[in-house]
DNA sequence: GTCTATACCAGGATAGAC
DNA sequence: GTCTATCCTGGTATAGAC
């Protein structure tokens, strides 16, 4: 991740163990607010009584309110493709298949502020991550993209276009934090517990395999 | 749509050509800047400008900003569920699911802002249209979702969850609008052409078929 | 109904004490 | 490194002429 560069504080040096606890706190706080509010609804006043500390302290450790969006970013960038290393060529495409579902879903649940900020930001141009998107994102979807396509041609999982099929699993995947709301509000629920979620995991899981052509054991269709 | 109210104009009473035209103008110009710029992030100028009129006029139609995006709201909402009354118990799943997948996909390429001012709503917290997808949402959803659960019994389609199914219909349909920007880098486009975009929604319906134990002539699975 | 000019306030940022 | 007090821009909303 060379793209975004994480503001350096002030002193430009090692600080010690306070400051980068209160650094740590601020980031949290910081991707909470972002997600709930956008970058533009997020008010450093709001972030700083997040984070229990004074608004000054922000501007100290980070500067200015879009820094500390891009350091955010940063921090949620490097995660985000952190899981999706299972597609190797060799592996079985059921198998690496699901597991890239399953983990796509623990993000999404154990990361649903991560989610949504990443979701706002793509949603309103990408304007802060776009270079990313086009650069290394776009370089690793090709890749795994040719893994995909050698599986197809070995006639293992049916004929899906792998750029199409990656938008829809991100999507599949990601809607469960990004609209948590909505999820909730359709089942009349205030929660999900992990129970539901899991069970929610694997209907995904089964419908992506199934979407590919794999049944839940990985054989391939007679198509 | 009872939930949210649309403002009536100042007057309260019908207004003459100029002042529905100028109304029109407004709701689409605001339409498309709080899809690129979130609710916060939008500005009446900014507004005003795109709908190439001064900033008072704004809110001698609608009064507030807020009205205003109450208003566009609305108008989104109205057309969320048109097009998806095809669902009748009677009528083939694979028919049925496919003419849903490609309405959501046409609505996405066709609507694009409104798609991304209702994900960005919900993405936040659905503030202003929570009530309605608790109630009129949720009610429509229980309705097809026995549709649905009718043709897993009939053993016309896989068993799938029907409220979890109709999270990824939504989720791969609407992830065209509202992460267009990631999709155009990621392909490394500036745009997709129509027929790009029908070969896209090609690949959803049959993904989606496939996903529900369908393949594209609608024949069921031995499952 | 349409527009110019302006009141008013929220919020990002900084000065400067400790 | 931490915090109080304050500056100042930008943005909603309105007054009031036409």
């Amino acid at each position: 991740m060379t793209i975004i560069s994480a503001e350096v504080p002030a002193s430009g040096r090692a600080r010690r163990a306070s400051g980068l606890r209160s650094e740590a706190t601020i980031l949290q706080a910081a991707e909470r607010v972002f997600a709930e509010r956008g970058f533009k609804g997020a008010s450093m006043s709001e972030i700083a009584a997040a984070a229990h500390m004074p608004k000054p302290n922000l501007h100290y450790y980070f500067g200015t309110k879009e820094a500390l969006y891009r350091a955010v970013l940063t921090d949620i960038l490097e995660t985000w493709l952190g899981e999706a290393d299972a597609f190797v060529p060799d592996g079985d495409p059921a198998q690496a298949l699901g597991s890239y579902v399953r983990a796509k879903m623990r993000w999404s649940r154990e990361r649903p502020h991560a989610s949504r900020v990443f979701a706002n930001e793509v949603l309103h141009g990408a304007l802060f991550i776009g270079p990313y998107l086009s650069d290394d994102l776009r370089r690793r979807v090709e890749q795994k993209g040719k893994v995909i396509e050698g599986w197809i041609r070995g006639g293992r999982m049916a004929r899906v276009d792998p750029r199409a099929l990656f938008f829809m699993l991100w999507a599949m995947t990601q809607t469960w934090a990004d609209f948590a709301v909505q999820v909730h509000a359709v089942l009349g629920v205030a929660d999900l517990s992990e129970a539901a979620y899991d069970a929610i995991t694997e209907e995904v899981v089964a419908f992506a395999l199934r979407g590919c052509g794999l049944d839940a054991d990985g054989r391939p269709p007679a198509t």
